[in-house]
DNA sequence: CTGTTACATTCAGTTCTGTCGATGAAAGAG
DNA sequence: CTCTTTCATCGACAGAACTGAATGTAACAG
């Protein structure tokens, strides 16, 4: 009795969706797992750009905690960095906020 | 020289925005950091409704696994389950899904 | 050159998380 | 009642990740 009545997939033509197919999503959706680094998000979206001493300062998180989760978003695509003098410059990258949002979209 | 030029917060009239306001929203963002719940959301979105067994077979996954991402998916939100004989059949719950995809909105 | 500022990287400690075998609970079938 | 099926929970282990002190690096001032 191994047979199941019901199919496996309800759409016979999709893609066979394996669960690695999903894990360039999962990747991006883990980047805003961490109150920190949506917190970041959130300013960069407000202010366009920011520098990191002033995201420590609004964070009050320490230093290289702050510089660790800025890799992680900007590994994931979600930020991008400019250098001017001895400041870097972050801000969002639209694009990539675009493509997933969409991919919660119904 | 302690006090900067730039103001800390780029909206002077906006909410604080503290680390800890974003936690509700990272943790919705982190029940979708893993490849398998992406897997299981969107098949959720295109079947509308799965039993365990069925995710279990889909998914190439031990079934405790499963069930624990199931957890995950369920603590957050994100879907719901309902009892019908000995089989559990879950679906999404798209008031969640779509409150997530607004805090991506520019 | 030296010193300072702003930031990244390294390292170590702790906590968290995915995975699955073993077990338990709930709902039928007979 | 017993047996089977379906799923949740428990327990343990390996790997991943957050945090921050110490250190390294790049740019600028003097």
């Amino acid at each position: 009795m191994k047979e199941h009545l019901t199919k496996v997939c309800c759409r016979p033509g999709a893609a066979p969706q394996e669960v690695d197919d999903f894990l360039e999503h999962a990747q991006r959706f883990r980047a805003l797992s961490e109150p920190a680094r949506v917190a970041i998000v959130n300013r960069l979206a407000s202010c366009g750009e920011s520098r990191v001493c002033d995201l420590v300062e609004v964070l009050k998180l320490a230093q290289p905690t702050v510089s660790h989760h800025l890799r992680v978003l900007r590994e994931a695509g979600l930020i991008e960095f400019e250098r001017r003098g001895t400041c870097m410059h972050y801000r969002l990258v639209p694009a990539t906020i675009d493509d997933l949002r969409s991919t919660l979209a119904p």
